[in-house]
DNA sequence: CATCGATGTGTACACTCGTACACATGATGT
DNA sequence: ACATCATGTGTACGAGTGTACACATCGATG
């Protein structure tokens, strides 16, 4: 039965893991559905990912180095002049025009470590990387800690409610926190 | 077969769904399990709820309502002269200081919103109670929106990367936000 | 007291799931 | 060329699941 060697097949299987979690839902995540998604045989799967939280583990880690090396990017790539507070509202923004699917599923995969102990360590770490990322335009790390921690809960209620990002608020308030 | 009346059934499903959440994980919320909680027969809960997602609903229901009675408690105790920063580091200390496993639950279930239409109503309406309350004490509403993003975002950070909380660095924060 | 609808109970069905495993095949090193 | 081992494939099993439904029982209404 045609059996085709197939060396990137570990890669498109997460890459199927993370079509599949941000169409359905991580609650969808199955070595069955990634296997139909990635069109490859059950076996196959649970070949190169013994357990599901390693499948999981897998997608988050590819969706956080994503998300980091963007971050990044627009560290980068901001003029030094703009302010932090300018800088992280024209960030939001970004995130805000892109692809929903996308956005929704990162802070899903994201906030599912509130409860699986394997995820945990991947979203710490990559809050410490946003942290440092940001710190280098602020007077101390607490103020780079509490920006991060306000961008995520500004996300997460504009995701939850549906309300439109409120420019002027948000920039208001990081103002502050930047002093 | 000794068929007890029980007009409060319903409630104590409801509550046997909090606690199987709470241990175990919204994820772990089934028919069944639910049922040998509340030591009562499947065919009960299916009764009292048609679907999953009606059960959850009703968890995230009663949850929101302690979650929210709390705070107004908190918003009324507190003496009028203590400005919003401290009042909100208190309310912060507070909650990491009583039960962690209910605390979890509370995120989890608010978080779930993210990807069940379901719930959305209800996490978006928490947000609103909770920037109704918080509004009593800041300058503008655009201010206590800010405000309580902070504060979940701060929560969320905690309780996923299990570092402690900075009350200094959550102070300074706050302080700025509030002017 | 008779009736009827609300509530409670047990069981069965069809389905999906994770996992295990026997076997096939291709790549690699010698 | 051959042996070896990582990789690929198909199938089966047992455990859980939501849901449906027939039947039992109770409270209230007339």
């Amino acid at each position: 039965m045609a059996r085709r060697y197939d060396p990137e097949r570990r890669d498109r299987i997460v890459d199927a893991a993370i079509k599949v979690a941000a169409e359905r839902g991580i609650g969808a995540l199955s070595h069955r559905a990634v296997a139909a998604e990635a069109d490859v045989p059950l076996g196959s799967t649970t070949y190169h990912f013994k357990t599901l939280d390693d499948l999981l583990v897998a997608a988050l880690r590819r969706t956080a180095r994503a998300w980091l090396d963007g971050m990044a990017e627009w560290e980068r790539d901001l003029g030094a002049d703009v302010p932090p507070a300018e800088r992280l509202v024209a960030l939001i923004e970004e995130w805000l025009a892109g692809d929903r699917a996308r956005l929704e599923l990162e802070y899903e995969l994201y906030l599912a470590a509130l409860r699986r102990p394997a995820v945990r360590p991947i979203a710490a770490e990559c809050v410490e990387e946003m942290v440092a990322l940001v710190r280098r335009r602020t007077a101390d790390e607490g103020t780079a800690r509490a920006l991060v921690a306000f961008l995520d809960g500004l996300m997460i209620q504009i995701l939850i409610t549906g309300r439109p990002f409120d420019r002027a608020e948000a920039l208001a308030a990081l103002r502050g926190m930047t002093g």
